[in-house]
DNA sequence: ATGGTCCGGGG
DNA sequence: GTGTACGGACCAT
């Protein structure tokens, strides 16, 4: 029978352990295979190794292995045990007689899963007779007698169950799950459970509800639930850190026991490191949508609300936190929203997770690097990479080392300290605003490099010779002709991998199989990438710093020739970074300018070695760097025998949570004026506009709204924020109308005397009242500081902003104060200057301000210093 | 620059 | 479970 794998684990029956596969089936059924006989090893290194462990009953035999750093295979105890679980005691036995361990952390499913070349989310073919036990809540279960690995490319048939809890505190803020009850539970099924797709469980009764009389009973048909539907994939929005440790932390206060796994044995259960916790369940995985979207997608804020709004375009219905308890002990239209309110969440979480499609990627990634889904999903890079290196070691009859030890830690701690970890080379950038600037760069450039240059800790070696390349910073690496290394070895059938994947995505016209393809050229690719950080990363088992240092020497070599042979072409270098140069082109037409840059790659690519090979990527149409590493540009890429257009930003945001969304607007405009129109003038002008309009009173103000969350009560803050203060306010004026702890605060800072805190108000209330919003902070604070950046790359200082009629005393200063110096040509000191300026101090009353508060003269009518960081007043500002 | 702390998401 | 460990923004010396 045909399986694709969900999860693996194991169980000790009779002092034996045993493997189970839980799988799915091509017809969608739950699926369990058990494997018998499979037994737990590792090796060791040193020749009294069964000396050391002679009272244990083990198995020893002696075998030959390669190992790091030796050339020729060694003699190496492989042990055998009965139980995985002694392994780590008996690791450390011989750890403390200096003895040295290879293997001998692999999970035990893993050390199965690697032997038998099997991987998460892939296809096994499994025969043997059917079997019945109590112990997994399955039907078919097969005692598995032969299993081979297939290649099939799609995906069975996934049951998911969302959940969202709604519990209610008594005393405010988040309810504390050792105390506080859950009152309701809403369900969401991705396939028909009893004729319908959701459920909501409650311990008040009302319309569309299962009413429960106790939270235990509630808990308990939850359970039931689960495991009648069957679930493959559970999730909810924050389940990770809420919903699960919470749902088991009621159960375990009610004397439940948590079985809803898929082995009725195992509890579910989470451990919590810190304020976060990972959930383990046996048979099933947890997919948080929460997690993914923050991890695939760059938003500002990743609340529910917004998260849909954005993705989805769909809305959460809308009720405070401070809210659930009364709509709880409400009457019936108020608990009924609350109802309404629970459902959707569930609805949200799932159509987050089907919609955006949220598994692909993670499915490819598990599949290529064998590791199972769910530790995909909870696990990063290394594991990943050390999961794929084990079996490719293997292979070659390379044994693997063990996890640094603190010792280990510590030397390479001190190493990196002498010897440190240097990166790729950045070009600095010519600075203004340039058109037709191409980008050429290395196709897949660290990759490349280990391979053409046999980077490998399998070929790194201490000895000098004939048929050894030495590196660029100096180390060594046996020849390709006379050892291919692993990792270089794995690079290249992953490239190829990739490019044979592309071209079949080519072929093919099924949708859903295109897609399928696209997750997995996007898995090879996130895959070998990943190699040169995993070798330069502290913590991994094959770590060398000769190696990662290696890398880039070669990358920092090749980009700086590159760009040398270029220049000699008689072209000008705009900027580079890492694995590209930006070429200023000298044609104006799209096609003509490629044409002209491929001559350049032909020529460069002759004389490069292996499989390194400059590429030309793209075109900026118009293309402005502030500093290294941050740039706009208008962006041209091929896309088939037309031009792609698209607006691309390295290293600037234009949002951020601390932004209104004036600026964000403001900003996006901005660029699009000078990339697009090419017309600094008219940007310029545009944000004259916008600081006339504001200055007016012109902008609406919930533009000018920054939304911040109270976490603790408006007493326990120490400092002073605005946010907290407009909550005192509005505690005071009234009442009813308080938010509460975990609400979102929106407000806007209006005009008037004192500090900028006490002048935050509520932006409804702004426009009732129509209050005035203080245009000065809006323009200092919000609008200036990312745009100014902008406009000084250009050459445009503040004063050429900010000039234009209207008096704003501080910036007339500034303004004055930089033409004075522009006439003596020193803007750049005036820059310098300005930047260093930390402050304002009245020239009367001696305050200081850090921010200019309003109308430009002080609260005693005293005019302002400019303050140094040092606290010397500089400059004068004329009134 | 570097180091520590706080907070996110959820209710 | 052959456990193993967040990450970015923001402040403070």
């Amino acid at each position: 029978m045909l399986i694709q794998i969900l999860d693996v684990d194991y169980v000790m029956v009779d002092d034996k352990p045993v493997i189970r596969i839980f799988g799915k089936n091509g017809a969608g059924e739950a699926v369990c295979g058990f494997y018998e006989g499979f037994l737990p090893y590792f090796y060791v290194a040193g020749e009294n190794a069964e000396e050391v462990l002679k009272d244990e009953d083990l198995n020893f035999e002696k075998v030959k292995r390669n190992i790091i750093l030796k050339h020729v295979p060694q003699d190496v105890f492989k042990i055998t045990l009965k139980d995985p679980s002694k392994t780590p005691e008996i690791r450390d036995r011989l750890r403390s007689k200096g003895l040295k361990p290879y293997e001998a952390d692999i999970l035990f499913k893993y050390r199965f899963m690697s032997d038998m070349g099997i991987n998460g989310m892939n296809w096994i073919d499994i025969t043997g007779p059917g079997i019945q036990t109590e112990s997994v809540s399955i039907n078919k279960i097969i005692q598995i007698k032969k299993m081979k690995a297939v290649e099939k490319t799609g995906n069975a048939d996934l049951k998911t169950l969302a959940f969202d809890l709604e519990c209610v505190s008594n005393r405010g803020g988040i309810p504390e799950a050792k105390r506080d009850p859950i009152v309701m539970i809403s369900i969401l099924f991705s396939h028909d459970y009893k004729g319908t797709d959701r459920m909501l469980l409650s311990t008040r009764s009302g319309k569309g509800v299962t009413y429960f009389e106790t939270e235990k009973a509630m808990l308990e048909t939850f359970i039931k639930i689960v495991n009648d539907f069957d679930a493959d994939i559970l999730t909810g929005y924050n389940c990770n850190n809420f919903d699960f440790p919470y749902t088991l932390e009621r159960m375990r206060q009610n004397g439940i026991r948590a079985i809803f796994g898929r082995c009725k044995q195992k509890t579910v259960f989470a451990k919590s490191i810190g304020n976060r916790h990972k959930v383990y369940m046996t048979g099933r995985m947890i997919v948080d949508s929460y997690t993914i979207v923050k991890k695939d997608f760059s938003l500002v804020r990743y609340d529910l609300g917004t998260v849909a709004k954005n993705l989805l375009n769909e809305e959460k219905i809308d009720v405070k936190h401070s809210e659930i308890e009364t709509l709880w002990r409400g009457n019936d239209i108020e608990f009924e929203r609350l109802a309404k309110y629970a459902m959707r969440d569930s609805v949200l979480a799932i159509n987050l997770l089907r919609k955006l499609d949220l598994t692909s990627k993670y499915i490819a990634l598990s599949k290529i690097s064998g590791t199972l889904l769910q530790d995909t999903l909870d696990g990063g890079e290394t594991l990943r990479i050390e999961n794929y290196l084990l079996r490719e070691f293997n292979k070659k009859k390379y044994i693997f080392p063990c996890k640094p030890e603190p010792e280990e830690m510590g030397r390479r701690m001190r190493e990196r300290e002498e010897n440190f970890l240097k990166g790729g080379y950045v070009i600095e950038p010519k600075k203004g605003l340039h058109s037709n600037v191409v980008v050429l760069d290395f196709k897949s450039m660290y990759p490349s490099i280990i391979n053409t240059f046999n980077i490998c800790p399998t070929t790194l070696t201490r000895e000098n010779g004939d048929d050894v390349i030495k590196s660029l910073s100096g180390a060594m690496f046996c020849k390709k002709s006379v050892k291919k290394g692993i990792v270089p070895d794995v690079l290249e059938n992953l490239m190829k991998s990739r490019q044979a994947v592309k071209m079949q995505m080519k072929k093919e016209t099924d949708k859903e199989i295109i897609r399928v393809l696209d997750a997995q050229q996007w898995a090879l690719k996130i895959m070998a990438n990943a190699f040169y950080g995993y070798l330069g990363y502290l913590r991994a088992k094959a770590y060398y710093i000769d190696i990662a240092n290696s890398v880039t020497s070669y990358g920092r070599n090749l980009i700086q020739n590159t760009s040398k042979s270029i220049k000699k072409m008689g072209y000008e270098i705009i900027y580079g970074d890492t694995d590209s140069v930006m070429v200023q082109s000298k044609k104006i037409e799209l096609d003509d300018i490629e044409k002209e840059m491929v001559k350049i790659v032909d020529i460069i690519n002759k004389d490069l070695e292996g499989i390194l090979e400059l590429e030309f990527e793209k075109i900026f149409k118009r293309f402005l760097p502030f500093t290294k590493k941050r740039y706009v540009a208008l962006c041209f890429e091929r896309d088939g025998d037309k031009w792609k257009e698209k607006m691309e930003m390295k290293g600037v945001e234009t949002v951020r949570r601390d932004w209104c969304e004036l600026t964000s607007e403001t900003m996006k405009r901005i660029v699009e004026i000078l990339l697009k129109e090419n017309d600094v003038k008219g940007a310029v002008n545009h944000f004259k506009n916008v600081i006339g309009k504001l200055m007016k009173g012109e902008i609406a103000v919930q533009k000018l709204a920054v939304t911040k969350s109270m976490s603790k009560s408006p007493e326990r803050y120490v400092g002073m924020q605005p946010h907290i203060e407009l909550v005192k306010k509005i505690r005071k004026r009234s009442p009813e109308e308080t938010p509460g702890i975990g609400d979102r605060i929106p407000y806007v800072i209006v005009k008037g005397l004192g500090l900028l805190s006490k002048r935050a108000e509520d932006p409804m209330y702004v426009i009732e009242h129509g209050i005035q919003v203080d245009s000065s902070y809006y323009i200092e604070n919000q609008l200036l500081p990312p745009l100014e950046r902008i406009f000084t790359s250009l050459g445009i200082f503040k004063s050429e902003l900010m000039g234009n009629g209207k008096q704003m005393g501080i910036m007339d200063a500034i303004k004055n104060h930089v033409k004075a110096a522009k006439e003596t040509e020193k803007e750049k000191e005036i820059i310098i200057s300005s930047k260093e300026m930390n402050g304002f101090v009245c020239s009367k009353c001696n305050d200081f301000h850090r921010r200019v508060p309003l109308v430009g003269v002080c609260e005693c009518g005293g005019e302002f210093l400019f303050s140094s960081p040092k606290g010397t007043a500089t400059t004068i500002v004329a009134g």
